[in-house]
DNA sequence: TGAAATGTTGGGGCG
DNA sequence: ACGCCCCAACATTTC
């Protein structure tokens, strides 16, 4: 008897999911399989990636089905699985980052005699080819790249689940999670992350119903890191536990959803910039920043990532980061900032934490976001551009709300002084941008 | 999706 | 009443 195999990748749902779709038109039994290669994933991706996996083998068994988890290179564990099986077709969601690109064609190349590959684009809601300037050439600033995103028109519908996968009927191994081993390497992490997070399709949804109640004032509370006033969806996007079709469409209908429905055209501007830029995660996509006078500093580095600056808004958001695998998009940029302008540190080395810490770490959010930060993207914030930390913190968490609730310390009296000069630090940064214009005038010239 | 430095203006205190 | 100064408030320029 013939099968097909669910290979599921990012997009761990069942609802919006054109694989999961197909799979079920093709009214063969179905083997929904996750692979989990060996893992450069960070703790907080780990400890998500395990819940998320347990919720999607919760929803198959509703449908009559169970997920199989293996360990491997994909293209040689589904192949060992098509040997077991005699399966003869595959379904799955594209992904678009460079390597999962690469593994994606490995899977294609399975394609041979009767046996048939289909995958979907699915993950984000324009194809990266698709959006082009009138002179062909790809966007490297955001508000015209949103612009002739918007010229595509509304997101499909987004489809329900199927109400029924017609299961494998032999038996198959499947590693348990446990051997799997997803834990976070820290394990004092795990029970703030418990506390902030239900990872799953059910979370997710249970989130964007949510977020139905705070579209209204979006704009004007999304910098307030004491109200809480965003979507927090974004691991839910992430993992593809919910599609950006589906937030769309949900999110739409209210009043004052432009702003926020922006935010979701930025999650696919990234993904862009790394489809069209596959170095974006380790080289500066400006020149000049190739001269900078980076500086290394194990301790202040360190002072950072443990939320020991002696900025309450940016050891505030350290801390955030570590306590529950996610920090607000304001205290994120000031906190990035203070990284690269205040200490001077390879944005890389600021890239490479938050990938370790956070539960919706993504490659390209990640890679672009530090970039703009650190003002060596194409469309970035200018590097003349300083965060004051202090002033940040005034403008938006005015009652100190914020920043308290992550520092005791405050209260006690025992908190650090800072361990840097902000005004004298502004003004060494500016120094050392002044020189790798210089330089790069000078190599030019 | 800055902040500091510098420039301009206008009201009020004061001789 | 007038000119002068101070300086807050706002605007513009600069980094």
């Amino acid at each position: 008897m013939s099968a097909a195999i669910l290979w599921f990748r990012r997009n761990l749902r069942l609802c919006d999911n054109r694989a999961v779709q197909a799979a079920a038109a093709s009214g063969l039994p179905v083997i929904p399989l996750y692979v989990l290669d060996d893992d450069q994933l960070g703790d907080g991706s780990r400890w998500w990636l395990q819940r998320s996996l347990v919720s999607l083998d919760d929803d198959l068994k509703a449908l009559g089905s169970r997920l199989i988890l293996r360990r491997g290179e994909p293209a040689k564990v589904i192949k060992e699985l098509i040997l077991e099986t005699g399966a003869n077709s595959i379904f799955y969601s594209q992904r678009r980052e460079p390597l999962a690109r690469e593994e994606q064609k490995a899977v294609d190349a399975l394609t041979a005699g009767s046996f048939e590959v289909q995958s979907f684009d699915d993950e984000y809601m324009n194809p990266p080819e698709a959006v082009r300037t009138g002179a062909g050439q790809t966007y490297r600033v955001f508000t015209p790249y949103w612009r002739a995103s918007l010229e595509f028109g509304e997101p499909d519908q987004p489809d329900p689940a199927p109400s029924a996968l017609t299961p494998w009927s032999g038996s198959l191994d499947s590693v348990s999670l446990a051997e799997l081993d997803l834990r976070p390497r820290d394990p004092d992490r795990a029970a703030g992350m418990r506390a902030s997070w239900t990872p799953g399709e059910a979370g997710a949804l249970q989130r964007l119903e949510d977020a139905t109640k705070i579209v209204a004032r979006y704009a004007e509370d999304r910098d307030r890191p004491d109200l809480g006033g965003t979507s927090r969806l974004s691991p839910h996007l992430h993992f593809g536990e919910i599609s950006p079709r589906q937030v769309w469409h949900s999110l739409r209908p209210h009043p004052g959803s432009a702003a926020l429905l922006r935010q979701l055209y930025w999650r696919e501007f990234s993904a862009y910039l790394l489809y069209h830029s596959p170095r974006l995660p380790d080289t500066p996509l400006r020149e000049e920043f190739e001269f900078f006078p980076w500086v290394e500093s194990e301790d202040a580095l360190q002072a950072w990532q443990q939320g020991n600056t002696g900025y309450p808004l940016v050891d505030a958001g350290m801390r955030q980061l570590w306590s529950t695998g996610w920090m607000h998009n304001r205290v994120r940029m000031v906190a990035a900032s203070f990284l690269v302008k205040d200490l001077l540190i390879p944005w890389q080395q600021g890239a490479e934490w938050f990938e370790e810490m956070l539960v919706d770490a993504d490659l390209a959010n990640n890679s672009a976001s530090w970039q703009w930060v650190a003002g060596c993207g194409t469309d970035a914030a200018p590097y003349f551009r300083i965060f004051n930390p202090t002033t940040q913190q005034s403008k938006f968490d005015p009652d100190g709300t914020y920043v308290r609730r992550w520092i005791p310390e405050l209260s006690t009296g025992e908190y650090p002084a800072p361990i840097v000069d902000h005004g004298e630090a502004r003004r060494v940064a500016l120094a050392a941008y002044q020189t790798t214009r210089d330089l790069l005038k000078s190599r030019a010239g």
